[in-house]
DNA sequence: CTTTCATATCGATAGTCCTCGATATGATTA
DNA sequence: TAATCATATCGAGGACTATCGATATGAAAG
């Protein structure tokens, strides 16, 4: 197994449930405070917490405490990273098109 | 919870598994059929046959029946989808950015 | 100093997911 | 027809995850 699989795999993870991405939907306008986020989707303020931390630690998101309260905004470093992988697979996709041709002659080694 | 949020986090889930990620390496290169991958990975069949069964359903592989054998091909259409809510993303960060800078005075109303 | 507010952590529960061996299916071969 | 091969499905075990209420922490207000 590759290492970069399993960082990929890990922020992938990140972006696979939906009340993340209802999140990331909420911090694209502004960066927001968790007890602003809390009014906009409907989970408990310990799920949240638990979301949060997710997104922080895939580094998605990045946390900026400050008296009381604790602002996320979104950090495209992850991001950046999610996104080259998806193109390097799309890039190999069409390649990988053109060399389908002959393969009716393959056999199973086994 | 927006109906777009719930199919991008059901393609992302697909994304998410350090195997799948390796299977998609692998189909980078050609078109192949289960017992070819089923060499190249240290997994059983029938959790390879779970894994291939994810990938199509997600979009994001092509599976193409021939006699006795499975051939497993990477197909865009899913992909695309994928990259394009990553570029979504990462676009309104770069705006989200640009307007962190009056949310010190930011009160929560509860 | 006590109360209140914003957030994090804990412990438990329920559901989901990965993995496997066993078995079924369906096509080829002898 | 019987045996073999490639793949899919089944059922179960174990690990992980989302979710919650309760509680802890730490800062601000009174």
């Amino acid at each position: 197994m590759k290492e970069l699989n399993i960082q990929d795999a890990k922020l992938f993870r990140a972006l696979c449930d939906e009340q993340r991405l209802a999140i990331i939907d909420l911090l694209q306008t502004s960066e927001k405070c968790a007890c602003d986020l809390l009014k906009s989707i409907s989970i408990s303020q310990s799920t949240l917490s638990h979301h949060m931390k997710i997104l922080v630690e895939s580094g998605i998101v990045h946390a900026r405490k400050d008296k009381k309260w604790t602002y996320y905004s979104l950090c495209d470093e992850g991001m950046t990273q999610a996104k080259h992988r998806l193109d390097v697979i799309l890039n190999k996709n069409t390649l990988a098109y053109q060399s389908c041709s002959d393969k009716e002659s393959k056999k199973c080694a086994s």
